[in-house]
RNA sequence: GGCCCCAUCGUCUAACGGUUAGGACAACGGGUUUUCAAUCCGUUAAUCGGAGUUCGAUUCUCCGUGGGGUCACCA
């Protein structure tokens, strides 16, 4: 007998969907802790729905935690010691124990049809009390056949009292107990019997989930007790909230796809940082957290009870603080996955690169490069911008000769200057000329507008730079020419 | 309605029973700046209510209120 068992957590979803938040969550929490105790991570998919079920799911289901880097040493995919990891191709097993509860008297046939159990439970609601099947247990149910339902017979009506590893101690009276349905006329198990079997022959050692099964925890303690086995740790996670506030946030309450949050420019460490927080910290002021550092930090005694709501502007600065953090190359890949092809062409890797950190500042999700395109804040770039006379004079506030003249010296040191090397040493050469005036925008801004077109951009050091010496000269030179007409 | 869970700034949250109740996001104000952004600094802002235990409750107990969950041949 082996006195330490392994850590082994399992996430447990069913293929009705795309994941959301709620359930990545649970996923995080789940693999941080094996992962913190060299444990077992699981990835077991409860498929015994047939109705609900929606193909691609279990695509979808992957490829949502592949992006967020959680993987899993067992499972569908994988393959492990307790062979499928698909309830639906493990329906032998639940019948085995179906059927070994029956023989012990603590299972039973359910003879009714949908409909007759509908009327006891119209029965009930008339006369006042809520329905229990139960009260209208058969006397002689027949002998199971694996086409009715087979019931769970309690045999005794207590109140159960259990631990949580995150809530503490909890408990429910009897009225929470029924003789609840183990097996489906159509031959699949419940979730209350399946998840059950599965994480007694994977040797689960704690099951995390979300806190609208913790009314049903008396029904799992008695089929715990029913079978002759001892439960699993159990720890309930508080509930995530739409962020308006109060409600609980469910698909059908605009949770979004994960994979939405992928596809918008969020960072998969930041979604990370963003989620783990929702309920959990480590109890210091961290705000930015990786991966590494959540699992090594990672305890379950320090899961907030209460709900936490969806906070979008929280993730968007986070995403912000994860894309400053990212390497040279990394954003310059991201800024690619956004940008049109056809603007990335025309500017060339070199131009790129050279656009990409003043991107990457202006943003905090990966869409809003779109949208920065879509606008024109970003075509000067490529294009020698038209210029507006007025606005070149800084507003109509300088003369045209005057302006010509600084744009004349700007040119000269532009051109004197054998390659532009950064944006500091662009800014140095311009910023001794301009400082020799009382109002440096009597410069500058005619500079920027001259290379940007633009009455709001980047400043016109760090469009030099990007647009490269060639460019830079030509454009003064536009601007020059356009004052002289 | 029965049963169950939860309760600190607008939001996410911190605080062995003893803190000026801390941090972050947001908002607002300011610095920097040629513009926009970025960045820096600062300000406003909370213990749901009522009893009790205690020398002392955000913290423990009870009642109330509010919110949430659940009462399926769904998970």
């Amino acid at each position: 007998m082996s006195t330490t068992h392994k850590v082994v957590t399992r996430f447990a979803p069913s293929p009705t969907g795309y994941m959301h938040i709620g359930g990545v969550r649970t996923a995080l929490f789940a693999w941080a802790l094996a992962r913190q105790n060299k444990g077992t991570f699981i990835l077991r998919i409860e498929d015994t729905d047939k109705e609900r079920e929606v193909p691609g799911s279990i695509d979808q289901i992957i490829e949502s935690l592949a992006w967020l880097g959680i993987t899993w040493d067992e499972g569908v995919g994988v393959g492990g010691p307790a062979g499928e990891y698909l309830q639906s191709k493990r329906l032998d097993h639940y019948i085995k124990y179906g059927k070994k509860l029956e023989a012990k008297g603590l299972a039973y046939a359910d003879p009714y049809t949908a409909e007759e159990v509908d009327a006891f439970r119209k029965k009930s609601e008339t006369e006042g009390r809520p329905f229990l099947y139960r009260d209208y247990r058969p006397q002689n149910p027949p002998t199971w056949d694996g086409t009715q339902p087979l019931r769970l017979k309690i045999t005794t009506i207590k109140s159960y009292s259990w631990h949580d590893a995150i809530r503490g101690d909890l408990s429910a009276g009897p009225e929470a107990l029924d003789d609840f349905i183990l097996i489906k006329s159509d031959g699949y198990p419940t979730y209350n019997l399946a998840h059950i079997i599965d994480d007694l022959e994977m040797n689960v050692t704690h099951i995390l989930r979300a806190d609208e099964f913790i009314s049903s925890v008396p029904k799992f303690l008695a089929l715990y007790e029913a079978l002759g086995i001892t439960p699993p740790i159990m720890a309930t996670l508080p509930p995530i909230m739409a962020p308006d506030g109060k409600k609980k946030l469910g698909k059908r309450d605009g949770a979004k796809d994960i994979l939405g949050y992928r596809d918008d420019g969020y960072l998969p460490s930041a979604m990370l940082n963003f989620l783990v927080f929702i309920g959990w910290n480590p109890g210091d002021e961290t705000e930015i957290i990786t991966a590494d550092e959540f699992i090594e930090r990672f305890d379950l005694t320090k899961v907030q009870r209460s709900g936490g709501g969806f906070n979008e502007d929280k993730l968007n600065w986070i995403n912000k603080e994860h894309l400053k953090r990212l390497s040279t190359q990394e954003q310059f890949d991201f800024v690619l996955r956004f940008i049109s092809p056809a603007f990335a062409t025309s500017c060339g890797t070199d131009k790129m690169s050279r656009l990409t950190p003043t991107i990457i500042e202006r943003i905090s999700v990966g869409k809003e490069i779109r949208d920065m395109e879509e606008k024109g804040e970003l075509a000067f770039i490529v294009l020698q911008p038209p210029l507006d006379q007025a606005i070149l004079n800084w507003n109509g506030k300088q003369d045209a000769a005057i302006t010509t003249k600084y744009l004349s010296k700007l040119l000269t040191i532009v051109t004197n200057l054998p390659t532009f090397e950064s944006v500091e040493q662009v800014k140095n050469e311009i910023m001794q000329f301009a400082d020799s005036f009382a109002q440096r925008g009597a410069v500058l801004h005619p500079l920027r507008y001259a290379l940007t077109g633009l009455a709001q951009s980047p400043d016109p050091f760090t469009v030099a730079y990007i647009l490269g010496k060639d460019e830079t000269v030509k454009r003064i030179s536009f601007a020059i020419d356009s004052l002289s007409l």
